[in-house]
DNA sequence: GCAAAAGTGTTTGACATACACCCATGC
DNA sequence: GCATGGGTGTATGTCAAACACTTTTGC
């Protein structure tokens, strides 16, 4: 609907043809998990200012896309998923922000599975993992979204089975457990934990083995989204 | 730092100029408490399009100024009050959201003293209280925001004292238990919710009674900011 | 003296926490 | 046979939920 580009677009009304524009950018906080931290993508800034820098990932919202189509579009982008974990985190709205020109920025967190994504295609980007407690410095506001973004996974991976969208579609308990404590930095009693966790009976046992970390090898599990969804409309408390 | 209204600023750098700019907006969800419900402050919209309907208080993001003040001047605007409380609820981003042109719409959502406000102004600007269980029809997405505020405001509840935000400076144990109930749209023991809210040592009990309610009249408190900033500094778990 | 709201304690069950040993296997 | 991580059960304390009667006072 707003299609042209050359000439600048009209708005339909004079009450808002004296308001100010301005860019409107998003940024994805994209999480992974591997070898029991936590990790974030980031990149190598391309364009002024700030050449060179590392950086979060993202665009500016074009007129005929929303808000989250375009956080998507990027995500799709660099790493080739689609369907991913993706929700807002906030709006980082301070006036003098960004130094390029008046730009306000939605982040955005997205959860992915680092055994899915395309690696060749984040590699042509430029793309790196980074463990997320060793961040190299990042440009503009992007480490305060980072550190809100861990906040809020703390807080949401208490009460939603966020945590599955890190870890392989199969997986073990002591990954999950491993998982946990990276989200919420502190160890877990392994009993108390696989009590909790199996008292929802939202995971299905498999009958394979992952021997990758062990001799005896552990049990690998699958998420049960359907129980977990009927658990939920019937108004179960999940809690991790 | 930008200015210029007649000619459009220009963005200093090649890779912005080529990108797409829009109008941001903020709207205000604002609450109020009376009466043992919770009110919602609307005016009528005085811009085409949708003119005369009903709609949230809201303003266009000025280059100059930042996404929270924009919002806190316009709450300023319509009840003279500054330091509200006023937290950002999530941005509305939907390409054609707005028929008028593509705009984007950042909620926040503020909690005023009923019994503070600027009742003169406030009518001026012709707007509204309504009980929030018995709204009108919104313009756009308005309706929406005010969900989303409302399910916000219980979440937030019951572990930040957000409460006293919406109660005099002066309340009692009975009123504050009559907002907990508005808020959580259900009923609570007197004798279980007292206990809880006296257990956290931050309200003062005053030695005056408020009679408006009761012949024998309830004791007024205040709630202690000072002493909770302690117990949260020192990891208290707040939680009512 | 009675209606109407304020104020007060105890019991019960559920759940979080703490805690230590045996199991299976590859080397 | 031993080192390594996987897997299990019980006891204790804390806290949320349920529940009913007395107090005060204006009318």
């Amino acid at each position: 609907m707003y299609k042209e580009k050359e000439q600048e677009p009209v708005a339909l009304y004079d009450f808002y043809q004296q308001k100010d524009k301005m860019y409107v950018a998003t940024d994805c906080i994209i999480f992974g998990f591997d070898s029991g931290s936590l990790k974030l993508l980031t990149f190598k800034r391309r364009v002024e200012p700030l050449k060179g820098e590392w950086s979060l990932i993202g665009s500016f919202v074009k007129l005929e896309e929303d808000v989250s189509s375009a956080a998507k579009r990027v995500l799709e982008e660099i790493t080739g998923l689609t369907n991913v974990f993706m929700e807002e985190l906030k709006t980082y709205g301070v006036a003098d922000r960004d130094p390029g020109y008046r730009c306000i920025s939605i982040g955005q967190y997205a959860l992915i599975r680092l055994n899915e994504y395309d690696k060749e295609l984040v590699e042509q980007h430029g793309a790196v993992w980074h463990d997320v407690n060793d961040l190299p410095e990042l440009v503009l506001d992007h480490r305060q979204m980072v550190d809100d973004a861990l906040e809020e996974l703390k807080r949401k991976a208490r009460y939603r089975p966020i945590g599955f969208e890190l870890l392989p579609e199969k997986f073990t308990i002591p990954q999950l457990q491993s998982l946990y404590e990276a989200i919420y930095q502190k160890e877990l009693d392994s009993r108390n934990f696989r009590k909790k966790v199996m008292s929802h009976n939202v995971l299905i046992k498999l009958d394979e083995k992952d021997k990758s970390s062990s001799k005896r090898g552990a049990y690998l599990y699958k998420f049960d989204h359907d129980t977990y969804e009927k658990l939920i409309r019937s108004g179960y408390n999940f809690e991790i």
